[in-house]
This record gives structure tokens, C-alpha cells and sequence, in this order.
DNA sequence: TATTAGATGATTTTT
DNA sequence: TCATCTAATA
């Protein structure tokens, strides 16, 4: 007997690829789609949870597309990270050789989708359409850091920063200028909105910010610069544009977004300006894992998908691959106590593994000492560095440990917190780059000049003016003579813009001299050796070279900038084993056998500007949820008991004794084992674990000591 | 006008 | 701690 199954639906040869992944997955991977006769595209959505195999799953419906014949090139894979859209890439890519391989036939000539972050995308876009949009297509790209000064210089032109009353209250600095004007772009909000929501302090100055805002808005056209948010505002604005939003969603037949619990409102309205049905599109992410908030992410916009879009299918997937039973209860004790409840709850099929551990320790110092023997003595065990994560909610929680890691010989690599290109020499010959590519811009070009001796602000301003005035032609600022500069350096650093800029700069050759014109500032500049300044400069122009043209770089890497100190050089350090440190929001979709979960105290996780509403309080709870989840197989949450707290100035010691975080309530501990580090212990002598005097306790406890003869 | 020293105040997470 | 702003000096 047979059974009639609608075609779409029937199984199909060509599926084996598929046969890796189990029944909620191979749905997701596989549907509306029946290989090889084409496809048929309501809305998707993908409920994954953490370790569920969503990026597997995703991977699968991009190869599985590509197998049911859609032009890979009309696809677009919206991610998170670049590294992200690379992964996902080169798994379909995988996928799509060995099911042609299976079927005998040759492998697919290489063409790839559109895939990165919607900054990416939206910049590519941008210039595709520059023309037709009144943009300058080589528009140059401000990181944050360009922004924020180019924000500083509006603020002083207005005179904002002027204080005639010197007990007035202080304009707000310009990253908070610039912070408060992000967040208004991003939330699509009035600015009294803006102000009165998450910048209650600086609503005084509506009136100037919105002038300021507008000052800013216009520096930026005139020098043909965009912000990040710019990147955002301008497709969605293109998007609104009925001819524009059609012509350019056509190019597409399948657009799949990656975390579609971290999108703001502009990135949902491009979505839907995109594909105004839904038809065709593939949302993937997880409510319980929304961690963005402050960039404007809405968990709305996953949760309301079906709504949005009619006739959306939803899959949910609930099977989690990663970690052990154990790990597993903790995280979802401490998500089953969120006020919202979420949609699954996750399940395994591995082992009970190991209880998870709360370590208690005295402070930070002793937490670094304590992280290190735990990562050290995994290692003896046959658990890589490699394989090992330690995770912390701020870049600095890290700084002890990177400390004591550094004293102990233990190779690591640091994501988030400084990054490379935030070094100083580095942000300067970047700089240089930056005004060679893009003549008009105004903050690159007035930074270059103040590294030549005897240039500061007031000679670079009127540098800057007369350059403006010759139709940013370099070579007019041979005539303008600075008084009290070093000569021969301003010349030379004239004469090296002059040689990059064009399309006739010998690329990459040019390099050579503006890094070695750079060199000789920096010799001046620092009296101590600047060798390992000089090797980075070194390295940036290695990486220079691999692109073909300064923009092409210079794009690269204001939108991907190298992740971890230490990253761009990775090609050497590639095959030795080094330790990972993280912030959790950089940790997102990654996974380790064994993780360290850094300074959880209340204060800090949650952290103390979160606690005031709930909604932020809630968001720093799925920020520990993903925190827990990268486990594997075990698990370690420590808390110090004393802990550095920069933001409350006490005089002497700034340390302080903090209440044990507040997620960890009975139900959430009874998950863990309980751990207490010897630091912890009271004192059994004057001297205090981290090797201190201590003068605030008995310099004898003679109870705890005569206990502690029978431990 | 450039540079330095000292006072003052603040917030974290990232494209 | 760090960035920013002011005042003093060259």
C-alpha cells in the first residue's frame, strides 16, 4: 500500500546529506524545499536552543538551498560576526561537495552567498548603490573611536563645552554624546524619549543635543563618512523606498538571519523592506539568549516573527548536544526563575557528568590563583588550554588573571576588552591610512598632523581649513608653513599622503614608507625602546598586504577588527595551545570542555547599572544563561568575597564586600556543588590569603585554628 | 599656541 | 583607574 504524500513533503534521495541531523532539525533544514525540484518559501522561524545545533542546522538549509538549485548567490546570511558567516559558509560549502561527490557528480564551481553582519552587508549594499542614492561611494567608514571625535569636535565648535558658570553642570563627554545619539538612531525614538529612558542625567540638554546631533549628522556628509548606525539608518532608509526596497529584495530568494533575538528595530524593518511577506526568510535564535539590549536588540522581534510574518512555520529545537545533564540543570534552574517564562526547555541525551561548581574565594587576586591551578590541573588531565574557557561579564574582571598568567607561563589569547586597535601608535597609523583613502576626513587628517613635533590642535585646525579650502588637494598644504613644527617632519609626512593617495598609489609598496615615516615619530616620541610598537606596525602592514586596496582594508577592519590581543598574529601562534579568555557577549556561540565563569558577585554579574529596572535585570540573567551554557563537561562559577569596585571612590582601599550575586538563589545553588577556596577561610594568622597585613581581623582566631586542626 | 601638571568626575557589554 | 578639562608655563 502506498501512501500519498504531497510532493514538497515526500523524502527524497537526495536527502542523505541530511540523514546527520535529527527529526526538528531536518525539518528546519529541509523545509518548504524538495530537492531538486524546487522550492516553496513561507517564513521560518528556528527556536534553538543553546547547544542545540543551530549552526549546523543553518549550515544544512543554506546547502540544502543550494542543492535545490538556488543560485548561491542569490542567498543572503545575515550573522552576528564575520567569523560566524565564514563558518557557516564553509560548512554549506562542505555539505554541498560531499552530497555532489555522492551523487557522482563534479563539485560545484565556487560561488557564494552574500554572507557577513548587516554592517557588512548594508556597507556593500551602500556602495553598490551609492549612485543612485546621492552617497560618494567610496565613503570612508568611522569606527567608534572616529566618531566619538568627530562627535568632540561639533560639541567644541557649538561651544558647548564652554562653562561661563563654572557650577554649571558639565555638557555631557562625547561618548556619551555619542552614546545617546546611537541609541536614538537605533530605537527609531524621539530623543526626549531617549533621554528620559536611559540618559535621565543629561535631559537638561535636549535642546543642544538635538543641534548637536544635527551639526554631527552634517560633518559627516560633508566629509563623506559614515557612522556604524549610518551603515543601519541608510539601508533602512533605502528599504523605505518602495522601487529601491523591491529592486534590491529581488536579488534575493532566501535571506536567513543568525540570532534574530539580538535584532533592533532598524535591522527588523530591513528584513521586512527586504521581503515585506516573509516570503523566503529563515530566522534563527533563542529568546532565553537575548543579551543585546543595549544596542538596541528587541527580544520582540523573534517573539513576534509569527505575528509579523503570516503563516509562519516554527520549529523549535530542544535537543542540546553540548552539555552534561548536570551543566544542563543549573542553566535552566537559573532561567526557570526569569519573570518571563521561556519556550523550551533543554534536554540531552549525555551523561549526569559532573556537578558544576561555586567556588567561593577571598578576592580577586586569590580568584586568578585559583582559576589558574584549576585550568593548570585540567591540563594535567589531558584537557588542552585549548579547550578551556574562562568567561567574566567586563574586559578588566580579567586583568588579575591575565597577571597571574603571565607570571605562570600560561599562553593566552583575550577577547574583548583593549583590542589592538585601540593601542595608540596603532589608532595613528591607522589614521594616516584613514586620510590618504579619504582626503575629506576631517579627524584623520587633523590627527596625522598633530604627531609632527610642534603641532597641536590650533596648527592642525587651521591645517585642516586651508586643506578644506584647497579642495582637500594635499599638496596644498606645501605652502602652509607651521611656525613652530619640526620641518622636515611635516614635509615628509606631506610628501608620504601624497604618494597614497589615487588610484595610481602603488599599492601595496606605499606601505613601506608611510610605515617608515611613522617609525621615525614614534623614535621621537617615546624615549623608551618602541620595538614592540614597531613590531605591531610591522604587523599591521603584513595584514595590509593581503588586501587589494587601502579601502578594501581599511572597511575590513572597521567593521571586523581583530578580535584578541594577539589575533593578528595568529599565523605563528596557530598550533600551540593557549587559553581562551572571554567577555560573555564575545563568547556567543562558542563552547569549551571546561569553563570558568569569572567574578560572579552582585554588582558585577548582575552588573550594578543593570539592576535598576527589570527588564536589564532580566537581560543580565540570560547573559549568565549563556554563560553557563558553553560548558561541556564542567563547570565552575567562582565569586570573591571582596572585590575592587572602581566606580565608588572610598579613600585608602576601594575594595569592597559584596553580596553574593543575586541569581544564585537556594534553587540555583542546589545545582552546585559548593566549593570554598582556602582564601576564603577565616584568617589563621595575621597574614590574609593574598599575603597582605590585615588590620581588620583578629590577628588570631583561635577557633577557626583549632578547628582547622582536624580538617 | 604647545605642552605639561594637577584636578575632577565616571560608569559595561559591540557592530 | 582612566579620560577630560583647566591652569600654568614656555
Amino acid at each position: 500500500m502506498t501512501i500519498e504524500t504531497p510532493v514538497k513533503n515526500r523524502p527524497h534521495r537526495d536527502e542523505a546529506h541530511l540523514a546527520g541531523l535529527n527529526p526538528a532539525q531536518r525539518e528546519a533544514a529541509a523545509f518548504g524545499l524538495a530537492a531538486p525540484h524546487g522550492w516553496d518559501a513561507d517564513p521560518l522561524l528556528i527556536l534553538a536552543g543553546a547547544g542545540s545545533g543551530k549552526t549546523q542546522t543553518l549550515s544544512h538549509r543554506a546547502a540544502h538551498l543550494v542543492l535545490a538549485g538556488v543560485d548561491p548567490r542569490r542567498i543572503l546570511l545575515l550573522t552576528f560576526s564575520r567569523r560566524a558567516a565564514e563558518e557557516m559558509t564553509r560548512r554549506a560549502h562542505t555539505i554541498c561537495d560531499a552530497a555532489l561527490a555522492e551523487r557522482g557528480r563534479r563539485r560545484q564551481s565556487v560561488k557564494l552567498p552574500w554572507a557577513g553582519t548587516f554592517h557588512a552587508i548594508g556597507a556593500r549594499l551602500l556602495r553598490e548603490y551609492a549612485p543612485r542614492l546621492g552617497l560618494e561611494p567610496a565613503f570612508s567608514i568611522l569606527d567608534r573611536s572616529d566618531a566619538a571625535d568627530l562627535m568632540d569636535v561639533a560639541r567644541h565648535d557649538a561651544g558647548l563645552t564652554r562653562r561661563d558658570d563654572p557650577n554649571a553642570k558639565r555638557f555631557p563627554r562625547k561618548d556619551t554624546c555619542l552614546a545617546i545619539y546611537s541609541a536614538t538612531v537605533n530605537r527609531q525614538a524621539r530623543l526626549v524619549d531617549v533621554l528620559d529612558g536611559y540618559f535621565p542625567w543629561c535631559r537638561e540638554h535636549h535642546d543642544d543635543l538635538k543641534r548637536l546631533f544635527a551639526d554631527y549628522t552634517a560633518r559627516k556628509q560633508d566629509r563623506a563618512t559614515l557612522d556604524y548606525d549610518d551603515l543601519l539608518l541608510y539601508w533602512q532608509l533605502v528599504m523605505r523606498e518602495p522601487a529601491l526596497a523591491a529592486e534590491i529584495g529581488a536579488r534575493f530568494d532566501h535571506v536567513l538571519i543568525d540570532e534574530y533575538q539580538d535584532t533592533n528595530g532598524l535591522q527588523a524593518a530591513i528584513i521586512s523592506g527586504l521581503k515585506p511577506d516573509g516570503r523566503g526568510v529563515t530566522a534563527v535564535g533563542d529568546d532565553a539568549q537575548a543579551i543585546y539590549g543595549f544596542r538596541a536588540a528587541e527580544v520582540d522581534h523573534i517573539l513576534n516573527f509569527p505575528k509579523t510574518f503570516c503563516g509562519t512555520h516554527v520549529v523549535t529545537l530542544e535537543q542540546n548536544y553540548r552539555s552534561s545533564q548536570a551543566i544542563l540543570n543549573a542553566a535552566n534552574a537559573l532561567i526557570g526563575e526569569a519573570s518571563r517564562a521561556y519556550a523550551k526547555q533543554l534536554f540531552t541525551e549525555r551523561g549526569p557528568g559532573t556537578r558544576p561548581r561555586h567556588v567561593t574565594v577571598m578576592d580577586s587576586a586569590a580568584e586568578a590563583r585559583y582559576v589558574v591551578d584549576a585550568v593548570l590541573a585540567r591540563r594535567e588531565t589531558g584537557v588542552d588550554l585549548k579547550r578551556q574557557g574562562v568567561l567574566f561579564r567586563n574586559g578588566h574582571h580579567a586583568n588579575e588573571l591575565e597577571i597571574e598568567l603571565i607570571a605562570r607561563n600560561v599562553p593566552f589569547k583575550k577577547y574583548g576588552g583593549l583590542k589592538f586597535l585601540e593601542a595608540a601608535h596603532v589608532k595613528d597609523f591607522l589614521g594616516l591610512l584613514r586620510w590618504a583613502d579619504n582626503p575629506r576626513h576631517e579627524i584623520a587628517a587633523w590627527r596625522t598632523m598633530q604627531l609632527v613635533p610642534g603641532v597641536g590642535p590650533g596648527t592642525a585646525r587651521q591645517a585642516v581649513d586651508a586643506l578644506t579650502a584647497g579642495n582637500d588637494e594635499i599638496a596644498v598644504l606645501a605652502d602652509f608653513r607651521p611656525a613652530r613644527a619640526d620641518q622636515t617632519a611635516w614635509r615628509a609626512m606631506i610628501d608620504t599622503v601624497a604618494a597614497m593617495v589615487g588610484d595610481t598609489a602603488d599599492w601595496p609598496g606605499v606601505l613601506v614608507p608611510a610605515a617608515a615615516w611613522y617609525k621615525t615619530i614614534l623614535r621621537e616620541r617615546y624615549e623608551a625602546p618602541t620595538t614592540a610598537r614597531e613590531a605591531d606596525i610591522d604587523d599591521l602592514v603584513r595584514i595590509a598586504e593581503r588586501y587589494a586596496d587601502v579601502p578594501a582594508f581599511l572597511t575590513e577592519l572597521t567593521l571586523d577588527p581583530p578580535q584578541a590581543t594577539g589575533d593578528h598574529n595568529d599565523d605563528a601562534l596557530l598550533d600551540e595551545d593557549y587559553l581562551i579568555l572571554s567577555t560573555v557577549h564575545s563568547a556567543k556561540g562558542q563552547e569549551w570542555d571546561s569553563v570558568h565563569v569569572l567574578h560572579v558577585a552582585d554588582g558585577t554579574f548582575p552588573s550594578e547599572f543593570s539592576t535598576k529596572t527589570e527588564a536589564g535585570l532580566e537581560e543580565e540573567r540570560r547573559l549568565l544563561y549563556v554563560a553557563l551554557t558553553r560548558a561541556k563537561n564542567e563547570l565552575q562559577v567562582i565569586s570573591p568575597l571582596r572585590y575592587y569596585v572602581p566606580e565608588q571612590p572610598k579613600y585608602g582601599d576601594r575594595h569592597v564586600y559584596g553580596a553574593a550575586s543575586r541569581f544564585f538563589t537556594p534553587r540555583v545553588l542546589a545545582c552546585f556543588e559548593q566549593v570554598t577556596d582556602k582564601s576564603a577561610l577565616p584568617a589563621t594568622s595575621g597574614i590574609d590569603a593574598a599575603g597582605k597585613p590585615s588590620a581588620d581581623r583578629p590577628s588570631l582566631d583561635l577557633a577557626s585554628a583549632a578547628r582547622s586542626l582536624w580538617d
